[in-house]
DNA sequence: TCACCATTTCAACTTATTTTGAAACAACAT
DNA sequence: ATGTTGTTTCAAAATAAGTTGAAATGGTGA
């Protein structure tokens, strides 16, 4: 048996937040974590992040795109990283004619803004 | 034979930055993009994340953390996370007696202070 | 109508990430 | 030394994400 069972200094700041119970109160429950590591998620690719930076400079249809990222991607992978951006709410498109202009939602600003700063 | 090739609007400011060459120039290179990214990755599992918010919290020994995110989960398991976590530089250990206490790295911080704007 | 262009969808495939359980390591107490 | 606890490592299995090429959709102009 022991008296200390882990670091003192340690457990007396964590006695004053509360403790395990304390701490544990101010994280975001389950839904929250996953809704936002999925922001995360969606921009953990190199291409999709610099889809995102291209994007925030100025909306764009798919070709341009394709033509600032890299000219040689195939369509369907640049519509599949396309997608996951839309789809996690980082990005929307507008049909103009023929094409589709992507631009930027508020959330993919904030995350793009945010992404400068690592 | 087309006269107008993109929605007008779009070109005339695409025009304004310098056209796809500028926005181009503005846009990070292939290592900084990977570098970016990863740290995103980081943060892309909701674990991962709730342990890094956790860590901001109060520098934590592995145990604790356990006891803190899901006394359910399995040792090798957070280890493994917890790896990620600190090879992405988002974390360090620190060995005290037979604990290793894990904090935040500037970086860390900075990305979970990010993580709350999301 | 037809051919054409931009974009998306689909299914098969390849690759990367995560989970598991057992074993190893390290520090400490007896 | 031995046993105990905290933590990591490893390889195998399970799951998820990304890529490919062909086919489909939907708008445009002849």
């Amino acid at each position: 048996m022991m008296a200390i069972e882990i670091p003192e200094p340690i457990r007396a700041q964590c006695e004053k937040k509360g403790g395990i119970k304390g701490i544990k109160k101010k994280l975001p429950g389950k839904r929250d974590l996953e809704k936002r590591s999925q922001v995360f998620q969606a921009l953990s690719d190199p291409l999709r992040l610099n889809i995102m930076l291209a994007l925030v400079e100025q909306p764009l249809c798919v070709c341009m795109v394709k033509d600032i990222v890299n000219p040689k991607i195939s369509d369907s992978k640049l519509s599949y990283h396309i997608n996951i951006l839309k789809d996690t709410g980082l990005i929307k498109g507008e049909r103009k004619a023929s094409w589709i202009i992507y631009e930027p939602t508020r959330l993919g600003k904030e995350a793009v803004k945010v992404a400068g700063k690592l």
